[in-house]
DNA sequence: CGCGACGTTGATTTGCCTCAACGATTGTGG
DNA sequence: CCACAATCGTTGAGGCAAATCAACGTCGCG
């Protein structure tokens, strides 16, 4: 049980077999359908989520009301709305599985608990949120430096295979482009 | 000293007066004039920064040879490269003081350091690279779900006054356009 | 089988870029 | 302290990349 996420832990941070036991205990795990919803805009986020196999994306819905993918999310990864977690405000975003998903959930105030008990977790987390934040950064580089066409190819060869598990309407939202553009750019140089 | 950096602390974790002092052995001063470079692409990043007065700008050099703005950060935030902070790796990107600008600054090493002597920072540096990241995301979305002139009525509302600190052609490279296009933006609702 | 979701393709439009020339402002050295 | 250069901002003309809109093909699923 939950050994994805021990496995992940230890990449980072030293934990004894007791310390699992206790992470263990304020933990829960759930399966979700491809498309399932495990957050709405409206509600109040209370959990943070660790995938173990499949996919999440959060997105919003743009006042023309389609559907902006703001971020994906797979195996070993963590993904909460980290701008209200923790608080009682409620969310604007959504959180839904792309595929079919395994995730390990983390409720806000059992993971302030589990930090008296396990310490060096504070820093695990401080360093997932750190590598986190960087890849943010270089993704907010990628989308001013590079043009559309080019944000795609880099996409897919840095993550060859993930395109086969998502929707391309999805891609395109999350690249910053539309479906039409994306069907476009394959045409041309899939050949 | 270190009197800013101090009491931003305080806002998420207690201090006592004797980490203060353990603290401030660890940590150095330094007073950058406006377009003083702190980091250039090819060095190595060894610290994180801390403004406490002015404001620092993180660039690249794109292929086409200008230089693209990808973040700001201003007094109470932390700037580095985080992606290669801590390791040896060279980075490519650069950091700059937009205007006179004094800062904090924390040793890679000497952070490693302070946090087995005060293990309440390592929760701090959590909690602000938790908002960091939940700023990050709130960025991408803005970068997504809005149109250039919207991002920049949107960023001149969210931040009033910091437009005046800034050059126009590095607020119009962060928000991801030409400089001649947001001088036309202006000419047309200003009036 | 038929419907809805997804992807493709083409015609047209448009928002923003590029390029170029011209002001305004700053700062620097004689 | 002025002159000049360099930097920064403005304005306009023209071009192009990507959006929009619309129609059609296809696949999976109830």
């Amino acid at each position: 049980m939950y050994q994805e996420l021990y496995d992940h832990i230890r990449r980072y941070v030293p934990l004894s077999a007791e310390e699992e036991s206790v992470l263990a205990s304020n933990l829960s795990h759930r399966v979700l359908k491809k498309k399932e919803h495990l957050l709405t805009a409206g509600q109040v986020c209370h959990a943070n989520y660790f995938i173990v196999k499949g996919c999440l994306r959060l997105y919003i819905m743009t006042e023309s009301g389609h559907e902006q993918t703001v971020q994906f999310a797979i195996e070993n990864w963590w993904m909460s709305d980290y701008n209200t977690l923790g608080t009682s405000r409620i969310t604007h975003v959504n959180i839904q599985s792309v595929e079919n998903t395994e995730i390990v959930v983390l409720d806000a105030t059992l993971q302030e608990y589990v930090f008296t008990r396990i310490p060096q977790l504070e820093r695990y987390f401080r360093l997932v949120l750190q590598r986190a934040y960087a890849a943010a950064i270089m993704r907010a580089q990628y989308m001013l430096e590079m043009r559309e066409e080019e944000r795609y190819r880099h996409f897919s060869s840095a993550f060859p295979g993930f395109i086969q598990r998502i929707p391309q309407y999805m891609l395109a939202s999350y690249l910053g482009f539309t479906p039409e553009f994306l069907s476009k750019i394959r045409a041309k140089k899939d050949a």
